[in-house]
DNA sequence: AAAAACTATTGACTTTTTGTCTATAGTGAC
DNA sequence: GTCACTATAGACAAAAAGTCAATAGTTTTT
């Protein structure tokens, strides 16, 4: 399978999250931030908060915690309910440039395939 | 989320085969084959079949059978085993189309992502 | 001040997907 | 006939992703 596709465990390999926490990571490099306010800012990335559970993306948070790319605290400064805030860790920094690569490798997986229907397209026609 | 991600259903929406299901219905436009001559013409997306189960593969044209999209035929003229030949129908056509416009959007949510990667890489140096 | 509404996070449950392993079955070679 | 190879199919298990509901504190409303 491509390159960027995972090698994978059942159910596993690449993820569909995988997208939504390379995002994640990138909005942690600009700046802190907690669940709510990241779930707006993925919007930059074609995310629809409206649309989507944050549960999935609490979860996607976490996850990259236990993997050690982010780290979070209470931060009690705010009015409101508290908020975890998360920050990206250096660990997190190598991994986004990793992950951007292996997207960078699925876009060009994807153009090829997006040329070779353009040249079937013109064959049959 | 983005477009091209599917709305789904748990644990699916889009799925990892989407992009192989998409190839395959590529390679059917240009040529019926049976499951192992589809397997070594996927190498020209990436694929590398020494390294994949191909159970998955027939999975997947089965799963392209139900849906309408291809239909099978035993052929007999072949020596050797018998060979369940794959080929594209209309309405494989038409999703072959959809599913390119899905990826097409998917890769250019990927090139915002690099966009943004490459300012904040440059705004930290 | 009690109730309601809202923000924020967490955890349990369920379905679907996906990878692996095994079974079947015909064909050609020795 | 047995063995190896090609080709396809099915059962099973593990993991991921989606839904739903619970908790808990904080403003706002009445």
């Amino acid at each position: 399978m491509p390159a960027g596709f995972g090698q994978g465990r059942p159910g596993g390999g690449r993820r569909k999250m995988f997208f939504m926490e390379t995002c994640l990571l990138l909005l942690l490099q600009r700046a802190s931030g907690y669940g709510y306010s990241l779930m707006e800012d993925l919007r930059e990335f074609g995310f629809q908060p409206e649309q989507m559970d944050i549960s999935i993306l609490y979860r996607a948070l976490r996850d990259l915690e236990t993997a050690g790319l982010v780290r979070s605290s209470w931060s009690d400064e705010s009015l409101g309910p508290q908020r975890r805030m998360y920050s990206l860790t250096p660990p997190g920094e190598t991994s986004l440039a990793e992950w951007i690569e292996s997207l960078r490798q699925r876009r060009r997986e994807i153009e090829t395939l997006e040329t070779a229907y353009e040249r079937v397209k013109k064959s049959v026609s």
